[in-house]
DNA sequence: CAAAAAACATACTAATTGGTATGTTTTTAT
DNA sequence: ATAAAAACATACCAATTAGTATGTTTTTTG
């Protein structure tokens, strides 16, 4: 990677940290400047403002980083089923990017950015209906391939889905626990189950 | 209510107002202060600190009237399942301090709160343990009463309610609609069958 | 009614914030 | 090699922040 590029990436990586920690506000660029060795300076060279800094961080780091796990993991088992619950699973007990005490990256920017920065909500819109478009992807091929309940309808299921999700890393924020997570997970395993 | 009680009642709806639309760190003191007519002077002689007056908010504000919409709805109908349903769905669809492209209070302030402040992350806890001893209790209640399947874990499906709740919060935040709360709603339903 | 305590008002402060102005250094293209 | 552009560095600024110091007014109590 180019000196430059490495120099943008630098900051990325440390921003998400920061922010992901503290929440955007919270996080200032002297901060991020100081986590980084990075002077006042080259941010700005980098980024107009505080604000594209944030949703270039949503692209690249969040963007990459979920989506290409989304898409690595639902194709992973023999059946749609049990990837989508591999998934969950490895999004909430494996993956070392997330942390239980932080919460969901994402739904903790959603929380703290829709009610006032548009920019932001567009951003973390297309985040999520990314994965909200590869779960239904899944299950209605799961449909077609006999695995699933041609009844159920794949764009609710997957929005039921994600709120677990979301409210269990919720969950998991407050309690400082994983033990939210695998009460979770158990009921996710019976409910999914039902789709057959 | 006196006169004094009624200015700090007074600060606190405001500054819940505002803390839930914009969230506490971004929500000044000086704004509560314009928004209530109440000079510095007042805001300082009613709470030590902007940290306890949030404190006092959790627990004279959001505590007083969810947690008395939770008693009342889960006895409102002939069976514990019924009276479950209608309590999210008078939470998501019909409760008026409540905000579709505000998310759930409690969920924000878990969010921003918990990582950094243990005062509110305390009072949070309270606040969450008493909604889900609520649902548990109902759901006890539901097989003894020979209405819910004595297999289930009640405490699980509890958390995994909740959890969804706070998903489903979190969405329909996103998309600022109410569309998957009722999507939610729907596959809330049917989970809820396969408890009997 | 008067003294004391409760309730409120005003003016300030030190720290932090995002952002800019104005440089210098490093890299690239000719 | 050298000019031009890219990349970075430093010093500043105006606005905002939570909180305090020092009052005045209102209410309560004896």
């Amino acid at each position: 990677m180019k000196k430059s590029a490495l120099t943008r990436h630098n900051i990325l990586t440390k921003a998400f940290e920061l922010i992901y920690a503290n929440g955007y506000r919270a996080s200032s660029i002297d901060d991020i400047l100081t986590n980084t060795q990075v002077t006042k300076g080259a941010f700005y060279y980098h980024f107009k403002n505080k604000e594209e800094m944030g949703i270039a961080l949503i692209n690249e780091i969040l963007k990459t980083h979920l989506s290409k796990k989304f898409i690595e993991l639902l194709e992973s088992k023999d059946t749609p089923l049990e990837s989508i619950y591999c998934l969950i699973h490895y999004l909430l007990i494996e993956d070392r990017l997330l942390k239980t005490e932080l919460g969901c990256p994402a739904s903790n920017l959603i929380q703290e950015m829709t009610p006032w920065n548009t920019p932001f909500s567009n951003a973390l819109n297309n985040l999520v209906n990314e994965w909200l478009n590869l779960l239904e992807a899944t299950l209605e091929k799961g449909k077609k391939d006999g695995f699933i309940n041609k009844e159920i309808n794949s764009k609710s299921v997957a929005t039921f889905i994600l709120s677990g999700y979301w409210g269990a890393r919720n969950l998991g924020k407050l309690e400082k626990s994983k033990k939210p997570y695998n009460t979770f997970l158990e009921q996710l395993k019976t409910y999914l189950k039902t789709l057959e």
